[in-house]
DNA sequence: TTTT
DNA sequence: TTTT
């Protein structure tokens, strides 16, 4: 308790979103976002790019395949978490990523629009821009997307 | 740039900082932070812990030995940096960090009593308290301490 | 779209929470809190301490009169909100408010028990800590309370 | 001690800043800044939009003034603080105003070249991305830009 | 007074 | 692997 663990960032895609489905019905969606920095070596100006494994649940999995596209910007918050794993070796390996909350599309109004994704969208379905600054409930915590 | 690489994060030290001094006067610091969530499992609460690993560099590094000890609670502000380095077997690994622009200890007045460091301390001091909300400047990029 | 509207605040409160009930059940709690920074005014250490108005709705605002307490540290996330309002004279005014999503306390365990709040107590009833970071659900965004 | 005021906005100018120059030297500028939220009322969506009062001093006020225009993205982080005044009747009112630490221009690289300003602007500059994420450093506190 |  |  009396813990706080929050990631903001702003930075584009370096891909699209893969969205993979656990256990037949629930989405989990990632990419890779990068942030850079920009900072002064002997006279010159270097750029150092952070990359970031993100990882989106249930419905914001669905919302990022949407809405989200390499090369866009975007504002994201969440959380961190490290996992385990084992490699090919059989050794344990740490993995950390950011788990979104919350994303947020920033940049010009044609950026909005829905991308094509791997599920087949549904017809006569408008882009709703209010659906994006979705903020995922899990606290009840049952697995489902709500 | 339009880039934003920032994490907040509230949590207790598992252990106390531990410094080192790079070319012999360059000071790091870094020591584990955990942050927990609870959540229901089957009608019990678990708790699930994250380790974060912080690093300080500079003036930051000399406060957080000199403040921060294993158990405290502490209030950081800082950004992620993913190192990567070769293991035993000369395999890339990664390392994901949280490297600290300002730390802020929480809890009660005689918390803030700096604590014995590495470092000889200076005789005579005072605890300042407005050491410790320190905001490093490295703006110069200069590899100095200020 | 496209925007962000967030506050953090780690402080004190300066009073009990109050609680008001709107249409005779949708809750709503506030509270002062105080933020202090402290800077050298020739050679002197001055405090400045700012104080929020704190503002939280429906289970948020039920939850801080269990919690919270005068004097307590708490950790708050939320919005900027300013409302007009006409003073006695009829005149425009102004008041910004932080508008809680969540909040957690800080300090020790003997923090966290219960306060006795102006709603009679259910009995039998255990403090559950995982209650205490709850984060609101408006996702269905149907400009109804819950 | 052991507070934290933070507030991290991304939003539109409302105008282009405005600088002030308080005894002849110290710049202080300032701007509003729009957030927006969407919510459904009645089956209709609507906008409500939040002005934000961000106030800029010294250095970072000149960087302002120099690269923000209206209408123009940004992400700015800051603290809070609420400034006492008194109206034309001589009555106490209070304003509550972002004080930025640091800002971010969000958008295309058309929208990062420097803007004409009050000032006269030096001749042969060259616009400096890495100016634009200034962070102020005001530790030592004498009232000068650096 | 911004933007979508 | 993004972007400027």
């Amino acid at each position: 308790m009396a813990s706080v663990n929050k990631v903001i960032l702003v930075g584009h895609l370096g891909k699209d979103p893969e969205i993979r489905y656990l256990d037949g019905n629930v989405s989990v969606a990632s990419f890779p976002l990068a942030t850079s920095e920009f900072y002064n070596k002997d006279g010159k100006k270097v750029e150092q790019t952070e990359w970031h494994n993100v990882v989106l649940w249930r419905a914001l999995a669905d919302l990022a395949v949407k809405y989200l596209k390499k090369g866009k910007l975007v504002y994201i918050e969440g959380k961190l978490r490290t996992r385990t794993y084992e490699d090919k070796e059989g050794i344990r390996r740490f993995a950390t990523e950011i788990v979104a909350d919350s994303f947020n599309l920033l940049g010009r109004r044609s950026d909005f629009e829905p991308q094509n994704s791997g599920k087949p969208s549904e017809s006569g379905e408008q882009p709703e821009e209010s659906k994006v600054d979705f903020r995922e409930n899990d606290d009840d915590n049952d697995g489902l997307p709500f």
